[in-house]
DNA sequence: TGGGTTTGTATCATAAATAAGTCGTATATT
DNA sequence: AATATACGACTTATTTATGATACAAACCCA
């Protein structure tokens, strides 16, 4: 790929991406799951589990919220299967949104 | 890389990756953020930032959790400056448990 | 304590993700 | 309605993430 940017992640970002990486941890020692067993249910290497359970910031987020799912890690709601309804509730939200983000004379600093 | 093994994601990980994406733009425009504004400040290109508002599963975590984080968008709590203490109080979780999965003669299917 | 197993780290090739750029279109704003 | 801009879809070159493998060490159970 093209060089990346900028990777300085902020310390939310980082916190973000070890705590999901401790909480599939938890889960899968939780189970009694090697990480060899959780690879071949989330359809990764042992290598990715192993990355992904550090906190790694460059696995991607398919596989690991693959590893989540197959855990019942809960992502966003505490129950998993209730990711589908808000994801929903989210797009409807968005609907309504403008589509553009377009620069207006109105100054609109509305976050206090 | 080597060829992936399996990408098929489960629902709860597709929807999970969409609402992620969703909540990342609903923030965006709130905001009257451009793409490219969002881009330079998690320092990432503009395709990736339409790729992750997308969903899309091969988006890195990092990338996907910087642009949230530089939205305020909640990830796991509802505060992003929770997530630091959640991270810290899943260690201690973690600490606690066993640091291998052994297969156990006692069947544990803790799950019902 | 002994023995089998899991785990973490390192390395390597290669497929995939990313940045950068362009283009056509949709869409706010005036 | 006219206009300026953001957006999304492509394409391409380059870098990175991934899977596979090997190894040493830590670990858990008997």
């Amino acid at each position: 790929m093209a060089k990346p940017v900028n990777r300085n992640y902020s310390r939310t970002a980082r916190d973000a991406s070890a705590l999901l990486g401790a909480m599939i941890r938890a889960a899968r020692l939780h189970r009694r799951m090697s990480t060899q067993e959780l690879a071949e249910r989330a359809g990764a290497s042992r290598s990715l589990v192993v990355r992904v359970e550090a906190g790694d910031m460059g696995s991607g987020i398919g596989a690991a919220f693959e590893m989540a799912a197959v855990l019942g890690v809960p992502l966003f709601d505490a129950d998993p299967g209730l990711v589908n309804g808000r994801l929903a509730k989210q797009r409807e939200v968005n609907s309504l949104l403008p589509r553009r983000a377009f620069p207006t004379s109105v100054k609109v600093d509305d976050d206090f």
